[in-house]
DNA sequence: CTGCTTCATGACACCGGTGTCTGAAATGGA
DNA sequence: TCCATTTCAGACACCGGTGTCATGAAGCAG
């Protein structure tokens, strides 16, 4: 099974030792060469990377790390019910390491846990990191930050929110967002409208709320509390509180919930009840996942441009690093675009 | 805004040297403490302990995996369409991570490009990694397999395959898993019913496939070319792959997909027919991912422990570093069970 | 031809841990 | 009491890179 070999059964890897005795020059020399020294004759030069393309000479990591100080591990931290989301965030952030000699390592943290910030505490100074990205609701901890800030670690905080620190944030406009979403409802004759919250403490959910609320005094329209109803994010708990909607008398003729998972509990709720989406209820989701596709009818919804965001923390993390002179400048606030499918209609002609 | 602080802005970290001297011992006796080596006097332990306790000492993991020749990085390489999956193998992965000096880094890679195993190659050679798993479909990439035991790289395999390298590989059993759910649809009285397969090339879909095929053989069902049409595990092929069937007359009378993807592809194209589910065709998935429940009717499906498989796999790679005397002896092997929703009813009384 | 600068390279210490070996102190048997 | 054995801790080299400084050769003005 296991092919006879020396010591381990492994290959024994090159170092820079090796390649340094193969050329007849010093380590150090081949050390230039691997970090495109400009003080070097390119005769020398030549000679070494032959050498290194010959062999498949590749440094060890480890040992750069060590010596440099610092290593060349991007950290993920997060807390997040949103499946979608996190594997879109993971996909930006690949994207902008792809090429680079930067690692993606992901870290998932309870936040119920009150040993959260000692989890990522050891994470950071264990790994000694060169940054991370937090993604909410962790970002929105500002504990973290300030840890993070004493741990001498970088971070990007991926946020709904107001754009406090450039530097250390990058954000998409909700509140906006759920306003243009909700003139459209607005536009369509619809005055009854219901909104499903997020979590109490998320600063999205109240990015949204705020964005909700806007539209509707924009519109002179009054927003009774009974057209509120709390949601956790998820699927099931958007179909709980769209119940207590559904229950009111008169029915909103629309809701709008504060996210696809609650969007889908209140498709499925109306479903329950045999009331017909969009001709009886129109329906607007947020964050534009695959699930608004997948249920009939298709759920209107807003898109976040979620990989580029991560794409955008990423490069931010790492542009210190790489383009020295060219101060990267990535943008720090992006924004939403309405998704029209089906689940709007005209209000029916009570 | 960045406060004033001596070299670089950050705390300057413990080094084993420090603790050594506050300690009055050599560098080489802390060594031990942090290793717990027995040949140590109880009072110096807990005298080292202390210190390092105070200090909030963690020792370089870099200098460690130098000094080692080995890291702590375990590697996730997957190509997959399907998003759900990824994030429950990594949920099972970290799961097995969790407490242990172990971190995970990911690496999507880009199947279609033939610069694949060169960038896999890039990855763990660079890294150094302790060892990776790999997702289907790459995990059926033999050559893969062979370059990583050139490179001396632990692997272990996910696969819905036999069992054929125990040590490399934790499967689930996908033939048997679909000849039950295929079953279940003869028991309820279907005769004509059709297969959605996944793409060629993927060994998940070639067992899943035979599942089916054995199913129908064992109840004397002869199986028509034309009830199988060939699916790419996404929506939009199920919904494509839906249609040559549903436009067959007779048609089937229920469907069997692959994946859930291509079974809510299954259902959307019903619909936009108006064919009622399940009354007038039964359908059911594969993988129990949630856009089962998200749907109406909710999709009848099989499930796949597919964290307990991250977990185990996981455990396997790291198992020999660890539990050193007690061989962890993970099981290899799953099954997967059926998942009784609401997209299964007899056959119309046609 | 000499002295100074510039360029290319090497010697050597160092990053922060671990393995090996050695030596001192403690233990124990005769 | 003495020597053999065991226990514990330290000295030192080493892992594989990088930073600093020294050194030798070449270039150039005087």
């Amino acid at each position: 099974m296991a092919k006879q070999k020396q010591d381990d059964g492994q290959t024994p890897k090159l170092t820079i030792n090796d390649i340094a005795r193969m050329a007849g020059v010093s380590k150090k020399t081949v050390s230039r060469v691997i970090n495109r020294s400009p003080l070097l004759n390119r005769e020398t030069r030549d000679k070494v990377e032959a050498i290194i393309q010959e062999t498949g000479y590749v440094p060890n990591p480890q040992a750069r790390a060590l010596a440099l100080g610092r290593n060349f591990l991007i950290g993920l931290i997060y807390d997040n019910p949103n499946v979608q989301m996190i594997l879109s965030m993971q996909k930006g952030i690949l994207e902008a390491l792809h090429g680079t000699e930067f690692e993606l390592v992901i870290r998932p943290v309870d936040r119920g846990s009150n040993l959260v910030m000692d989890d990522i505490r050891g994470f950071v100074t264990r790994q000694r990191l060169f940054g991370v990205v937090i993604l909410p609701p962790m970002s929105e901890n500002d504990a973290l930050a300030r840890m993070l800030d004493e741990e001498g670690c970088r971070y990007v905080r991926m946020g709904s929110a107001v754009l406090d620190d450039a530097e250390h944030m990058v954000a998409s406009n909700d509140r906006e967002a759920v306003a243009d979403a909700v003139r459209h409802l607005i536009a369509q004759g619809h005055r009854r409208i219901g909104l499903i919250a997020g979590p109490h403490g998320f600063r999205s959910a109240q990015e949204r709320r705020e964005g909700f609320e806007l539209a509707l005094t924009e519109a002179g329209i009054s927003l009774p509390r009974s057209l509120i109803a709390d949601g956790q994010y998820t699927f099931e708990s958007g179909i709980s509180a769209s119940e207590s909607l559904l229950d009111l008398s008169p029915r909103p003729t629309a809701i709008f919930a504060s996210n696809d998972e609650m969007a889908a509990g209140v498709l499925y709720a109306a479903r329950l009840r045999g009331i017909a989406v969009p001709e009886e209820l129109s329906i607007i989701g947020f964050d534009d996942t695959p699930v608004t596709t997948r249920v009939w009818p298709p759920l209107t919804t807003v898109r976040w441009p979620i990989v580029a965001m991560g794409r955008a923390a990423a490069l931010k993390l790492i542009g210190t690093a790489i383009g020295e002179g060219a101060e990267v400048n990535e943008p720090s606030m992006f924004s939403s675009t309405l998704i029209r499918r089906a689940s709007v209609a005209p209000p029916p002609a009570s």
